[in-house]
DNA sequence: CGAACTGTAACAATCGTTTGATACAAGCAT
DNA sequence: ATGCTTGTATCAAACGATTGTTACAGTTCG
């Protein structure tokens, strides 16, 4: 298991946006834009990656790409969406079989990293580029992703939590644990899989 | 060593940034300068704020600050550097008294948060923003936090921990999670008392 | 007077974006 | 088949604005 996948999807090494993309009826092209530029996004931030980079990414030049997006702030906003939506689909197909809150949290908290330490991609770091993102566009990326952490919200609703705790500041502190650890992760020292584990680990705390 | 306490002065609402840089024999301009920086790179990013910004946040042209700075990376790499050793002096002197593993995590833990959510000049949120910043300087810049971050190492390595829980990557959320609540918070809702104590309860996890 | 400071003005580079031309394929009429 | 049109996709080049930075002249003040 080199990668270890196991997603089920069987069309060689892609990602989940790649695959969100397929579907989308967008052209090759296309995607290949909104995947380059979501990977350098996540790299180097909003305001340091440049439309002639993206260019450069997918073999055009920077002014090549307005065929394909209407500005720079729009397509930031697009993958935004895209890759929230994404994400939010994959943690529900896999909590969906389980039952138990805590094997439903962990489950939610693995997959959620499986999708921002994936290395083929990285679509999600971006969530925490707000500082450096204008203030109108804030308020659509804030929306989705209130949207997108009331499954978590929903999930810590559930637990047998020790009544000591706030739920509301549970789930910010998880989420941002969650949303941070690739500012640290590097791979092959240890899988999602393991770090969610031990997330769950920590936060763990049963009634009585 | 940058000894100062902020805590305990009286000469009005000044960060405890600002009091380090009143001791560090700096005149007021270039003081202000360092502070104003540090301001606007957590705000927006290292990338997103220009010279001229920080100019005209002090009353000054963008140009004319190059008469107490080198360059924009110097500038901050030097806000980062004094950032992590007034973090570093004011967290060893908050421990100091303590003598409990648990009750010294703690107060580490509300300085640390004091520190990053202090409204008036919010120094540490740059902590974060390697992703951004050239390859050469981040080296420093991670030496600098290597050393920040012993003083976390040191008290882990006291805690009566359970010992299924690995104590590297403990310590990595748990510096990921004090270090990016400034991502959420906002002033008012909840102090950082309270979210240091919120942060502690959850990451205790006593032998047995 | 001289040193420390600040403004003026410009430099080359890069930014997001637009424009006009070009290549190419597909469709339709002749 | 040929020619004409239409639309898509790309490049080359430039636009004005902004970037970090510098040289220099001017001011302020001990």
């Amino acid at each position: 298991m080199t990668q270890g996948d196991g997603r089920g999807n069987a069309d060689g090494p892609q990602s989940a946006l790649t695959g969100a993309l397929r579907e989308s009826g967008l052209s090759e092209r296309h995607s290949a834009i909104l995947e380059a530029a979501a990977a350098l996004f996540a790299e180097r931030g909003y305001a340091a990656t440049s439309v002639r980079d993206i260019g450069e990414r997918v073999g055009l030049l920077g002014g090549s790409l307005y065929h394909y997006i209407k500005s720079k702030e729009a397509l930031f906003v697009r993958i935004h969406h895209i890759a929230l939506q994404v994400a939010e689909d994959r943690i529900r197909a896999a909590i969906s079989p389980l039952s138990d809150p805590w094997a439903r949290l962990e489950a939610a908290c693995i997959t959620m990293l499986e999708i921002q330490l994936d290395p083929n991609s990285l679509t999600m770091p971006l969530m925490n580029d707000f500082a450096s993102t204008p203030a109108e566009i804030r308020e659509q990326l804030v929306e989705k992703r209130d949207t997108f952490e009331q499954v978590f919200r929903d999930l810590i609703a559930d637990l047998p939590l020790n009544p000591s705790l706030d739920r509301g500041v549970y789930r910010l502190l998880l989420l941002t644990l969650l949303n941070n650890v690739s500012g640290w992760y590097r791979p092959g020292r240890m899988t999602p899989t393991e770090i969610g584990r031990q997330v769950v680990q920590i936060f763990r705390h049963d009634l009585v």
